[in-house]
This record gives structure tokens, sequence and C-alpha cells, in this order.
RNA sequence: GCGCGCUUAGCUCAGUGGUAGAGCACAUCCUUCACACGGAUGGGGUCGCAGGUUCGAACCCUGCAGCGCGCACCA
């Protein structure tokens, strides 16, 4: 018993150093500290390497880290670090956004339950105070979760929105286009929130498809009592802004009565009947009530035909109706039933009908949005032109390319964007107004500069600084969307005002732009705008659109429905490395992506058979071991290397058209497929204390050539476990790191032939393959667990002599002979393998009758192929068109199919 | 209404004209000294439907259906 060693002096016991799982949770840690220690992250602007720069997607500053952002990050991690290893000077610069709308929201709420004050109760100052005081708070959270994901970003530039330098170039940016006269301000209908009490983008108001109520009612002619015209609306509550009723000049019935008045029931009023062709024949009863003050059709017809606009609602939605102490002070909904009854009351109300029809809704607060006539800044869009032509001409790269579709959609049909919002957190508008005429000003219809410029303005100042003589003034209240600081984000995050920074000189145009398709109109349309106008040129090359995460029910991931995991969780359990890995390998580009937590147990489960593969490895110490003459090498060892090399070449192509799942899959392929089982298992007699020295050390030298350009290729997709065994294993010097390593330039096999290795390839194939035919063998015979399994082989190639220990090392078998005098006793379990005959030799233990109907069984399969293989071959459309290596291909098969079964008729035979 | 996308194994998804794939789940066996977060073997699919092109279609074309998403001034 004691031929060897207990132990060898050398390596005391190095398995007992790792862990037999491996525990992400202090690895990453450890190895997030040490790179930002190391400044691994940093970018050097003076760099001579070529740039490569991506700026993230700056996240709400109070926001919390989810899945979408995980999925997002991980990308721009992957490609951040990926750049580095092809030895670009690489720049990811990260921030946050103030969000406006959210975090002011927040703060409010908070104030209310916490104090039960509104902001006007603590005013301007000391309310924007608070939100800096929650910012400060809570504004780094998604930050930390970011880096515990192990985002690659150069923190030291780390952005925000409201910076002073930012909000510089916010400022100027809006002086500039004042000045040009794009930006004007008006009276003008918009989307009104009734509880954020602010005005709305078109953007910003989601079309709800609602189930509605249709209400038709009948209006009495003044003229001609009794006689009645018909109006369906889906909101009575507006009734008192009612000041005209439009129906189709063609209306069989309803046209001859155009230019009467009818009667409004309340508060009673004569309104005229008018002809517009806006009106739809078809819809409803084909006349339309016109309430200028509260519905976009309206506003236009009121406006075509000089109606007057009356105002029924307060901001909040509430009616405004002094006339009619009932409604005013009501709220809308509330009022629109009301309505119904009175009108129900008088006798005017003919029917309710159900309906469906899509009502807005307020992006934030969730609530329908209310079309409302309200003096806002606007601003006519700045080259969009050029802006257009930059997608549609490929010099901006949509990814997916469609679209592109929807990108040019938007910019053909563009409408002027409301920029101003009633808030207090945000970019204040850089517009004062003359004390002296303050309220004239206030209420001026127009302050269009096209019309008048501001210079010739004496009673407005449009700054980036405040006027000089602030008691002379008073500033406008209102801030700007938030979406008016995020279109800067490329440049205005690289460089201040004015200034052509080496930073922007060097890094700018960014190159890869990764984000959601949700917010194509909200952001990339309007970054390519601005960084044509002010950034020097386009943001970014490329604009990769990730999926939308939704949940195993195909659900959006929303808080209030519960179905978002959170990320932190899961890297609690599953590590960050294991939640990229799963996330990555099952998103596909373009396409929503379900979401199952198997996935993130698959990417744990991936890195530990990493770990493991490297803890046996270890067994033999972890001294790196040099790579032997490769001419020569087992053609085990050939095969793996070339493996690796066609994958390190294949995933060049992959990265260029940006299909990161299929990345994944590819890595992981390699390394549990022909890594583990198969390479791992065959060299395993290599590395056994009988081993020659000369094997152990090719093995161990493939192992750690492989190996490490294997970890190289997945830093990307798994940082952390990679560093960490890549230190382990000694693939890096001490105090270096593997995220710092260039890609190799040369493959392994760079000195063999295509053919050489080829030979290898095949030969190597063939042993796994056979093993893979006698373990069926076993299984097929309840012999899969068994170890004294012999097989003959006959008729064998004439090199598996060289091969049989490691063939019977993969089937599990004590002993593999070569014996062309073999004569098998009847029954005999056999297969065909491509290096030759086998039998199982079972000494007669089978049941002979199960084995009979075995064979019977699978002749029958046989058969059936053999039959279609014949047909085609005998068709002559399919000998005579098809491509030759088509029709010798199908041949081959046919007479495999042929042998196969004439071996099953022996073999059965055989039984008999 | 217009546009876009999707439909392949129980589930999540690959598969761009030449023998239908992976992971999970399932079944049987294996706690063999890298890994049970593991190994081995196996069962499971008229590739949404109907036409067409082609020697050959999951793949290309046409139509239809179902689902999803954008856009739109249907009160």
């Amino acid at each position: 018993m004691l031929d060897k060693p207990q132990s060898l002096p050398e390596h005391p016991n190095p398995m007992s150093e790792l862990a037999k799982a491996y525990e992400p949770q202090a690895v990453e840690e450890k190895w997030y500290a040490a790179w930002l220690e190391a400044g691994c992250f940093r970018a050097d602007e003076n760099s001579e390497k070529e740039a490569y720069s991506i700026v993230i997607p700056p996240p709400n500053v109070t926001g919390i880290l989810h899945l979408g952002h995980v999925l997002n990050n991980a990308i721009q991690d992957i490609l951040a670090r990926r750049a580095r290893q092809e030895g670009k000077e690489v720049l990811w610069l990260p921030g946050t956004d103030h969000a406006g709308i959210a975090t002011q929201a927040k703060v409010e709420r908070e104030l209310r339950e916490k104090e039960g004050k509104t902001r006007r109760d603590l005013g301007r100052d000391e309310f924007l105070k608070r939100v800096w005081d929650f910012k400060n708070t809570h504004g780094d959270i998604i930050i930390k979760q970011l880096k515990r994901l192990g985002c690659s970003c150069d923190w030291s530039r780390e952005r925000f929105t409201m910076d002073a330098e930012y909000t510089r170039w916010v400022s100027q940016v809006f002086v500039d286009l004042f000045n040009e006269g794009l930006i004007y301000r008006g009276k003008r209908m918009v989307n009104w929130c009734p509880v954020s009490l602010t005005a709305l983008s078109d953007e910003e108001v989601i079309m709800k498809a609602s189930r509605s109520k249709l209400f038709t009612m009948k209006y009495e002619l003044a003229e001609s009592p009794g006689e009645f015209i018909h109006i369906s609306t889906t909101r009575p509550e507006t009734l008192m802004g009612d000041v005209a009723i439009a129906v189709h000049p063609k209306h069989p019935k309803y046209a001859q009565w155009i230019g009467k008045m009818v009667r409004r029931p309340f508060p009673e009023a004569l309104i005229p009947i008018i002809g517009d062709e806006m009106v739809d024949l078809e819809f409803g009863t084909g006349a339309l009530k016109i309430t200028p003050a509260h519905d976009k059709v309206d506003f236009e017809i009121g406006k075509k035909h000089g109606l007057e606009i009356i105002d029924v609602l307060h901001p909040d939605g509430t009616i405004n109706c002094p006339a009619l102490p009932e409604f005013h002070g009501l709220d809308r909904f509330v009022a629109r039933r009301a309505a119904a009854a009175k009108l129900e009351e008088m006798g005017l109300l003919i029917g309710i009908e159900e309906y469906e029809n899509n009502v807005g809704y307020s992006e934030r607060a969730d609530v329908p949005i209310e079309p409302r006539i309200s003096m806002q800044w606007f601003l006519r869009y700045p080259e969009i032109a050029k802006s257009t032509d930059a997608v549609a001409s490929g010099d901006i790269q949509f990814r997916p390319e469609r679209w592109a579709k929807t990108y040019a959609h938007w910019m053909e049909n563009l409408q002027d964007w409301c920029i101003s919002r009633q808030l207090w957190w945000g970019h204040q508008i850089p517009v004062w107004y003359r004390k002296d005429n303050f309220e004239s000003l206030k209420n001026a219809e127009s302050l269009d500069t096209s019309h008048t410029s501001n210079k010739s303005h004496p009673d407005l100042y449009v700054g980036v600084e405040p006027p000089a003589d602030p008691e002379n003034w008073i500033r406008d209240e209102d801030v700007m969307d938030t979406w008016f600081s995020s279109w800067l984000w490329p440049f205005a995050t690289m460089s201040d005002v004015g200034e052509n920074s080496t930073t922007l000189k060097k890094f700018y145009p960014t190159a890869d732009l990764v984000t959601g398709p949700d917010i194509i109109f909200f952001w990339v349309a309007r970054m390519i705008m601005a960084g044509y106008r002010f950034g020097g040129g386009l943001p970014f090359k490329n604009v990769y659109f990730t999926s939308i995460i939704r949940d195993l029910k195909g659900r959006k991931m929303s808080k209030s429905l519960g179905n978002s995991p959170d990320p932190i969780d899961l890297m609690d359990k599953f590590g960050a490395d294991g939640l990229r890995f799963g996330l990555m390998r099952i998103a596909p580009v373009g396409a929503d992506v379900r979401f199952d937590v198997a996935t993130v147990e698959e990417g744990r489960n991936f890195a530990n058979k990493l770990y493991n593969a490297c803890r046996f490895r270890q067994m033999d110490g972890n001294e790196f071991a040099p790579l032997p003459a490769v001419k020569g090498l087992p053609v085990y060892h050939i095969q793996v290397m070339s493996k690796l090399d066609q994958l390190a070449e294949d995933l060049n192509g992959i990265y260029a058209e940006y299909r990161f799942g299929e990345i994944a899959q590819r890595l992981y392929e390699f390394l549990w497929n022909d890594f583990c089982d198969k390479w791992l298992e065959a060299v395993k007699a290599d590395l056994r204390e009988s081993a020659t020295a000369e094997a152990r050390a090719a093995a161990l030298g493939t192992f750690d050539a492989v190996m490490s350009r294997y970890l190289q290729l997945l830093h990307p997709y798994m940082p952390h476990v990679t560093e960490e065994l890549s230190e382990r294993m000694n693939y890096v010097a001490s105090g270096e790191f593997v995220m710092r390593k260039t890609l190799p330039e040369k493959p392994l096999l760079a000195e063999f032939s295509a053919a050489e290795t080829e030979a290898a390839q095949k030969q190597a194939a063939a042993i796994y393959e056979t093993a893979g035919r006698l373990r069926n063998l076993k299984a097929e015979y309840n012999l899969g667990s068994r170890k004294d399994v012999r097989f003959v082989m006959k008729g064998a190639v004439a090199w598996l002599s060289n091969e049989l220990n490691v063939l019977a090392l993969l089937a599990g078998s004590t002993e593999i002979l070569v014996d062309d005098s073999y004569e098998a006793p009847k029954g005999t379990p056999a297969a065909v393998t491509p290096v030759g005959e086998a039998y199982m030799p079972m000494e007669g233990l089978i049941d002979v009758e199960a084995e009979r109907v075995r064979i019977s069984r699978e002749i029958e399969k046989m058969r059936i192929e053999v039959t279609k293989s014949e047909g085609k071959l005998g068709t002559a459309s399919f000998v005579d068109r098809a491509p030759p290596e088509v029709v010798a291909q199908e041949k081959e098969r046919l007479e495999d199919w042929k042998t196969k079964l004439a071996q099953l008729g022996e073999m059965l035979e055989a039984l008999r």
C-alpha cells in the first residue's frame, strides 16, 4: 500500500488552500478595492494610445439599481474592459442625473409625511436646501451599487447634472438658443400634470388604452325650439367651457345648421354651430363640442374660427366655474359624473356607452394629463437635417438597425419642445424680467425673439450670470426639463463652457452609447442635435439599444407589481460575476428578455466550474508551468489549444457585431465542454503519480497556456473571478492585474499548419466520440457506473493503440484491447465507432430477449433513414441540380446507414 | 388606422437554404480523491397557420392568426 509518499513535501495538501466552492462575495470586494487603489480605471487624456470612450447614461441620483441598469452597465463595462485589453486608452465617464420631477416628488412626499408640510410652506430656498440634503444623503447609493457590480468607471471624473460647471453649460446653451431665436416663450396648449402641477413634454405623456364612457347628449337649437343637435363626448365636465359646436361641412343633417346658435345647458349660453373638416363624419353623431381650453383639436379649431377660450379647470384638475357653485371646486372625475347626472336631469342625456379610447397619462404621476393652455418656454430644435442624416447615412450606427426607422420618423415629425417646468428642483431658466414691468411681461402673449431680439428688448435680461443690478430684476421662476441638461451629457461632462479641454479633444466623440430604446426621443435624438450644435460634432459612433427586461409572464419590471428582483440580493446570492454572466447569456440582440433567476444561478455555477478547474490544477502546485514545444504534444493538447485559438479569433468578429449573448455562450461552451468535460478528463492520466515527468509537464503547460488566455477572454464578463484566479495561478506578475494585460498577439498554435492542427483535432475528436459510444453501450446495459467493464476493438485504426489508456479513462473502463481476431460471443453488445468496431464482452449476462427487441427497434429506425435517403438520391432533380458536395455527402450518409444496418442484422442473427 | 417586432422542446432562448440545438426542468444511474453550484446516459419538437419560390425551407416571398411595442387630432 505504501508504494508512494503520503504527501509530497513541495505540495503540502495544496487543495486545502481553496474552499470547495467558489465564494464570490469577499473576492469581489477585494478586487474592486485593488483596482481602485491601483488606478486601473483612470483615463489618461494625455495618453498616446488610441482613445475609447463611453459616457454612462446617468441614472437618477436618488435611484436604486434595477436589472435594467445591471444589463446596461454590464455591457458598458464589457466594452470598456475589452477595449483596454485591445490596448486602448479607455474613458468610461460616470455620473448621475438630478431627475427633476422624480427627485422633487420624493422630497415633497417625505416632507408631507414627516412634517405635514408642502414645499410652499418652506419656500423655494429652504426647499432646495432640503433637496440637496436628500441628494447628499441618498445620492451615492446607486454609485455604490454600480461599483458592487464591478463597473470600471473613471470615478475621478464623476459628474452630476447640477454641478456648477454643468449648470453653466445648461444656461449657456439656453442663452445661445434664445439669442438665435430658437427658444421662445408663448401661451400654448401643453400637457399638464395635475398632480406634479407642471407642464410636460409630449414624450412624457404615455398613451394608455382606457375603458371610458361615451356620453351622447343633445343641445337645443335656439331659433327652432324642439330641434336638437346630438353630440358625443367623453368629457361632459368641460361643458362649461364649450364655445361652439362643430360639424363636418358635408354632414347630411347638420350641415344646413351651420351658422345657427344652440343653447348650452349650463351655464346657459348661446353658442354657434360652425363647420370644420377636422370633424370626423363617421365618429359618434358627427358633431363635436368645442372646448378650446381643454382639448388640442378644439384649440386648433377655436383658433381657426376666432373663438373665445374659457378655462374651467384649476391647475390641480378641479373645476373652476364660480358661476356654477355646485361644480366649482369638484375634482374633474367627480364633476364628470355630476355633469352627466345634471344633463340627465335636464332630459338632455341620450345615452352612455362603454368605450375604449386612448388617454394620455403623466409618466411620473401616473394620472391622466390635462391639455391646458399656459405660458411656457419652447425650443425649436437645432440641426435637424444634419442629425436626421447622421443616422440615415450610417455615420451613427444604431444596433439593432431597425431603431433607425423609429428615429427617422420622429425626426421628420418634430414638434417644438416644451422645456419649462413649474418645479423648483432643476436648472432655473436664465431669464430676468425688469421689475417695473414685470406684470405685463409675465403675461405677454409672446416673447418670441425671432421677432424681437434679446438685445433690443430693454425689459428682458437673458444671461448665464445674473444681471449686474439684480435688485431691479425678477427671475423667471420655472426650471428646465431635466432632459434639457441630459442632452449635453457627452460633451458637458468633458469640458467647461467655452473650453476645448484635453479630455474633450482626446475622448470626444465617444465610441459607443449603450441605452434603452425607450429613450430614443428623450435622450438619444436630442444628444445628436446638441452634439452637432454645441459639442463640435456627433456625440457617438454607435448606439447599442439593450433589451427591456420583463418578468416570466412578459410584464415590465415594476415596483408596484413587486416582480422586480433586487440586483443586490442576486449579487449576495450569486455574486456580481454570476449576475453579469447569467444576464448577458440570455440577453438577445434587440428583443425583450424574460428574466429568470435560474439564469443567474447558472452564472454562479459557471464561476464555480471555472474555479474548480483551477483548483484541480493547483493539486500540482501553482507555479506557472511553461508550455513545452507544441510540436509533438498529445493530440488532446493540440485540440484544446486550437479550440481556444478559434474561440479567441471568433470573439473578435462577434464583438465587432455587438452580439454579447453569443460571446457569453461561446465562452461558456469552451470552458465547460471542450476544456472540462473533454480535455481535463483526458489528461487526468498524465497527472497521476505514475505518469512520466514529460507527460505531466506537457499537461500542466497546456493547462496554464490555455487557462491564462481563457481568463483574459472571460475577464470582461466576469472581472472578479478571473482576476482572482489569474493571481492565484500566477498568470500575472505580482502587483499586476489581468485587467491591464493586453490580449496576446499570436495564437498558441501559430507555428502549426492548418493540416497539422486538423489532423490532431480529428484524432482527438474521434477518441471523444468513441468514448461517448462506449459509455452509451454501458448505460444501455445498466452498467453506467461499473468500472470493471472491458472493451475489445476490431478493425481499429492504426494509431489507436497509443490512445487506449485515454480512451479507457474516458469510457470508464478497466481495459480496452485491440484484437482483430476477436470472435464475439453471440449477443455481445457492439457499436460502430470512428476508430473501429467496439465490443463489450458480457460473459453471457445480458438478457437476450431484451437485446433482440432493442436491436429490432434500432433496425426499424435505420430502415426509415435509408428509405428517406434512397428516395432523395433517386430523385433526378436532386442529383442533377444540387451542389455536388451535397450529393456526395448524402451518398456517404446512405453508405453509413447501410453498413450499420448490416451490422445490426448480424447482431440480431447472432442472438438467434 | 399606420409602422415595427415576436411566435422553435414543459420554461428561457440560439439557430440567414443542406441530418432541428443549448441551458434549466424531467427520468435512470453515479456521493470515482476539481466541481452535487458536479458527472454519465436518456426521453421530449408536424419550428404559429396556409400558400408560393427552390432539387431542398425553421430560414426567402405572400397572406392570415395570436402576442407585444411604438406612432396618430377619433371627440
